[in-house]
DNA sequence: TTCTGTGAAATCCTTCACAGCT
DNA sequence: AGCTGTGAAGGATTTCACAGAA
């Protein structure tokens, strides 16, 4: 998974009411299940057995069937599940029931991806501002919305309401963003960064290393290399 | 971590000879270290104990010294690690000693930001090829590297050598294109695109999902205000 | 004494396998 | 008969805690 400097220690968060505790894994495969459940209610498929869901999503179908059951009962057994109504549950519960409005930091050739990226309105999340320091790109609009000066940053974070930004500026930029962010009252950031951005208890950081990515399959590849060199079977 | 389809069950890969079996989760933070170590280095820092390198690296010191532990002993009781050696070490359990030629598939505004992504160059990757079907922009240079037709991608394959290849198209064209990677020699695949792809084994493949990384993070957030709803301790 | 290297314990995640609805 | 929901087994990863080298 994407190396997540992860909410460390973090004391047993007491109270565990209702729907608490669904690990991280299986929130992480959530959004996946979302997207295949779509395509099968394009195509008018009505319900659908975790067998046929798993394949289409890339994983065991025990695991499929695990994650459902954190959310509760909502299959039925001989039959499987009802495509528009589990839509309806995993949506609820992955938070895009909400509308959250997303800040983007940064608007160079990642930040401009992002922004034009119709993934996030898909989704549930809405771009509601733009910041970069370039005077070049003050002013300029991305579908209808205009990027801000770096220095009114407090000022549209307040202004929008943002809870999550996403960091897309250099490295060497990226912690004191994230310290103005967080005086401002973001608690969630996602950052592309090669920086491991140091942040207070209750703000969620996940990392997104580009260069990592790669690495990771130059090393399989290298892997592969020195086996291939002894015979195989 | 990034949701991987993972190299599955795979066969104990048999001879494991001497560098062998370092864990996935091992390996994703290897970068991370070579990071930090080349930031000490270029600050003139010469030893660092796994103390001060695992914060700067946003992990447990524990987990840091085991993770060093599948390279070899490196360090030096009492006194700490070299950081010069270390970074050396590491580099080449990681690939990059290898220079390894990279095909961008997809030129669009994620395939331009990765085509220009300084941090490649730097840790080794060469982007030898960037493939796109629109017209506009065939023949278009970034970098001095010219877009090729999308027609002409066994060629390109072939030509440059790459085995990695980057997919940052839309998702529906993804698995038509990685069938034709894989046939033209490609064995390693980062994925951008929002869907799953079936290859064949052998092929390693890697899902980067910028909506899903959203995702966790608004149920982070989700999961904050439902305990903000009932007194904090 | 300081700080690494590493078995062993603890934790987290995946997969199995089967009881129980429909 | 088919397919879900889930204890329990099995793996993988993280953390602990301490023996041992400098």
């Amino acid at each position: 998974m994407p190396t997540t400097p992860h909410p460390k220690s973090a004391d047993r968060p007491a109270s565990e009411s209702m729907s608490a505790g669904i690990p991280d894994a299986t929130i992480a495969r959530l959004p996946v299940y979302l997207r295949v459940l779509t395509a099968l209610a394009e195509s008018g498929v009505a319900t659908v057995s975790s067998g046929a869901l798993a394949k289409a999503a890339g994983v065991n179908s025990a695991q499929l069937r695990k994650d459902l059951s954190y959310l509760g009962s909502y299959g039925t057994r001989g039959v499987g599940y009802d495509v528009d109504y589990l839509r309806i549950q995993i949506g609820r519960e992955v938070g895009s029931a909400h509308e959250w409005p997303v800040l983007i930091v940064g608007i160079g050739n990642l930040g401009t991806a992002l922004a034009n990226y119709s993934g996030f309105y898909s989704r549930g999340f809405r771009v509601v501002g733009l910041v970069d320091p370039s005077p070049q790109l003050i002013g300029r609009e991305i579908h209808g919305l205009a990027i801000s000066d770096l220095a009114d940053l407090e000022q549209v974070v307040r202004g929008t309401g943002a809870v999550i930004a996403v960091i897309a500026t250099p490295a060497e930029a990226a912690q004191e963003i994230a310290d103005r962010l967080v005086a401002a009252g973001v608690t969630s950031i996602l950052n592309f960064a090669a920086t491991v951005l140091a942040v207070p208890e209750g703000v969620t950081v996940r990392k997104v290393d580009l260069g990592q990515e790669l690495h990771i399959l130059a090393y399989h590849e290298q892997r592969k290399a020195e086996l291939a060199g002894k015979g195989e079977p």
